[in-house]
DNA sequence: CCGGATAATGAGTCAACACTCGACTTGCGT
DNA sequence: ACGCAAGTCGAGTGTTGACTCATTATCCGG
């Protein structure tokens, strides 16, 4: 990660479409989506692809970063209730992000993100809290459990806004009064 | 799915031993699993399979069925409560039915498997309601979509039995208040 | 505008895997 | 026993997808 020398003007422009086409491919198929998709999307041919994320598992690793810090930016203008009801909405939009955590077939070690994506929700949790809307005896791992589950249940599942309001309303309700 | 010829001996002896084959290796790999493997532990050529199972996917079928059955079975001996606890414990060991619930890249249709499925579990949700354990606004939906998450999120998590329990303690509250 | 370093290209390699098929073997009715 | 339909075998086929590398194109400091 750490640079030398600068990128060239042209691998940089490159580098950012395939990111960005990345993402679109691997939200719309998952990690299985292909490599040779990513780079036709990013109107790029194959060996620069691998140019710049020597293995798949790089540029999952890559896109899964710029992912989960979105989700943090998210969580730090919202409360808890709202960001596990934002990121279910958006569930099916970040495929990737939902998969990988899921752990599906890949294995990308992103302590960092990971970790400053709990602190957030962390500080989510302690502010909902002090308000009295959480019960005390509700601690993070849970929140994180259930936010993983749910996401992955409302991606898989394909469920309708009724359907998901009223699962988010049991575990809100949980979440209260243990 | 209708015989008109009943099965010759070593054939019926070979089904057997290949759906049990596929099982434990869709409980390792999920879907993902090859088939080689299966006929590998089967103790059966390769042909031999697909001779049973024109397709993966029928085969992946077959033994969601089986596997389907097995949880309504189990269904019909528990309350609503210690079904859900047991399904999550058992996740990680019926990783095939979790991940084909979740529609991870295999479509298969068994209508009839899971809505027999439903309909035990909808069974356990008036048993519980009458006992006053569940309040009368939950209804069949979110039972299942709370099923299928917590499953999804236990098996690709890693979940210890403590988290496993909290997580569990609330959506049991959330189901008893809402 | 030149030269060399940097990057892009895309046909090719290799491995994994679902599925086929013709040769062979075996259960079973007679 | 015999015959043959039913079943098994496993090398072969076709495809897909990650990854390579020799060649060609492009950037950029002097």
């Amino acid at each position: 990660m750490i640079e030398g020398t600068p990128l060239r003007a042209d691998a940089q422009r490159n580098r950012a479409r395939i990111l960005d086409a990345a993402e679109a491919v691997f939200a719309e198929f998952g990690p299985r989506g292909s490599t040779e998709e990513v780079a036709r999307r990013a109107g790029v041919a194959i060996g620069t692809v691998f140019r710049h994320f020597p293995t798949k598992d790089d540029l999952l690793a890559a896109i899964m970063k710029r992912l989960l810090a979105q989700l943090v930016e998210d969580a730090e203008q919202r409360d808890l209730f709202d960001f596990l009801t934002h990121m279910v909405a958006q569930a099916a939009a970040k495929k990737t992000v939902v998969d990988l955590l899921a752990g599906s077939g890949v294995d990308i070690r992103l302590p960092d993100a990971v970790s400053h994506l709990e602190d957030a929700v962390d500080r989510l949790l302690q502010q909902a809290r002090a308000a009295g809307d959480v019960a005390a005896t509700v601690r993070l791992p849970e929140v994180m459990a259930l936010l993983a589950s749910v996401c992955q249940g409302a991606l898989h599942g394909g469920w309708d806004e009724q359907l998901q309001t009223r699962t988010l309303e049991v575990i809100f309700a949980g979440l209260k009064r243990n």
